[in-house]
DNA sequence: AATCGGAACAACCGCGGATCT
DNA sequence: AAGATCCGCGGTTGTTCCGAT
């Protein structure tokens, strides 16, 4: 009866993936695509179980993925989103390509909390942290967390659209909740357009103070790279101090291999709504400048991508030890 | 230079809904 | 229809990094 199990969990490994195995994961995936995750490790020629493969693959080694600190109008999304969401990393992810929800959860956690609280801003309630005291106080078996869209909604004798309950129940609620999860925020500049749109007015009035120190800032064109910026800026840097980590590399697998990869829509439109900025086709010079790039790396280093005919594509930060593994 | 503590982040764990046999 | 398993999500933990002393 029933499905096979996922993996014995006998004799299998645990804790920080390696570089080989990051490599054997990266080359399987290219080669087969995402398939079911169970046949992963057995295929792949891994001792992990499927879910850890699942997990390294969506929150690490997607080609995806964007790295480095989240922008300042990412974060707004971010905690504007958690008003509405409440802590549905998932979904919130979902509005900000290249970011993982695990991604938005540590950032949420480490970065914005605090800055909430500095603020005098419930992290929670999303309210000023007094009114917020003062109606725990009130009310003190009420839950913990409740979004504050969902609160408004209460008030107006409403459910949320999220409510999984009021969707079974109102079946054209699927199309709010469709296009609701389909905000697409496409790119950093669209999103920026319609960020006065989508502030909630507590957030409008008390976002120009935000996030304007502490954190270096990533801009936006730093993100997403347009294609015909010639930017030699070399201020970006990423965030992460692991071992394996790669920079602006959205597309990285998609244009240089595997016509039937399995690319998610999303990231096609981000390629699309970004005004064409994307390159979609590496030509040999730049494969031959990220060789050099890898090659040169030796010591662990990321480095930046000065060279005038690179600039001309989106910079890509790399380090050998992750990428040097034979994918070009 | 060594040590300590906090910050940051990757990875794990457990749960619940979805899916398959 | 029932039971077993898969998959994804959110919470938590463990490890590494980095600055202060």
């Amino acid at each position: 009866m029933g499905r096979q199990p996922c993996c014995d969990k006998v004799g299998l490994k645990k804790g920080p993936w390696t570089a080989e195995e990051d490599k054997k994961l990266i080359n399987f995936i290219l080669t087969n695509g995402q398939c079911c995750w169970r046949a992963v490790p057995k295929l792949a020629g891994l001792l992990r179980c499927g879910k850890s493969c699942r997990l390294r693959w969506t929150n690490y080694l997607r080609p995806d993925l964007k790295r480095g600190l989240l922008s300042e109008y990412e974060e707004k999304m971010v905690i504007d989103l958690h008003a509405q969401l409440g802590n549905r990393w998932s979904k919130i992810a979902s509005h900000l390509p290249g970011r993982t929800d695990n991604e938005i959860k540590n950032h949420w956690n480490t970065h914005i909390k605090k800055k909430l609280k500095k603020m005098g801003i419930d992290p929670v309630t999303h309210k000023s942290l007094s009114i917020a005291t003062e109606q725990t106080q009130a009310q003190p078996d009420e839950q913990p967390h409740q979004p504050l869209q969902e609160q408004q909604h209460q008030q107006q004798g409403l459910q949320v659209e999220e409510d999984p309950k009021f969707e079974a129940e109102n079946g054209q609620n699927k199309e709010a909740e469709k296009a609701e999860t389909s905000f697409d925020l496409s790119s950093i500049t669209e999103e920026a357009k319609e960020e006065d749109q989508i502030m909630t007015p507590l957030f409008d009035s008390i976002m120009n103070e935000f996030c304007t120190d502490e954190v270096p800032i990533i801009e936006a064109s730093e993100i997403l790279v347009p294609s015909g910026a010639t930017s030699t800026s070399p201020t970006t840097t990423s965030s992460s101090t692991s071992s394996s980590c790669y920079s602006n590399s959205p597309n990285l697998f998609e244009d240089l291999l595997l016509p039937d990869f399995d690319w998610s829509d999303d990231y096609n439109d981000t390629k699309i709504d970004n005004n064409n900025s994307s390159v979609a086709l590496w030509d040999d010079d730049l494969i031959r400048s990220w060789n050099l790039l890898l090659n040169d790396d030796c010591d662990g280093d990321r480095k930046q991508v000065f060279d005038t005919s690179v600039n001309q594509y989106p910079r890509v930060i790399m380090d050998s030890e992750s990428w040097a593994y034979g994918l070009f």
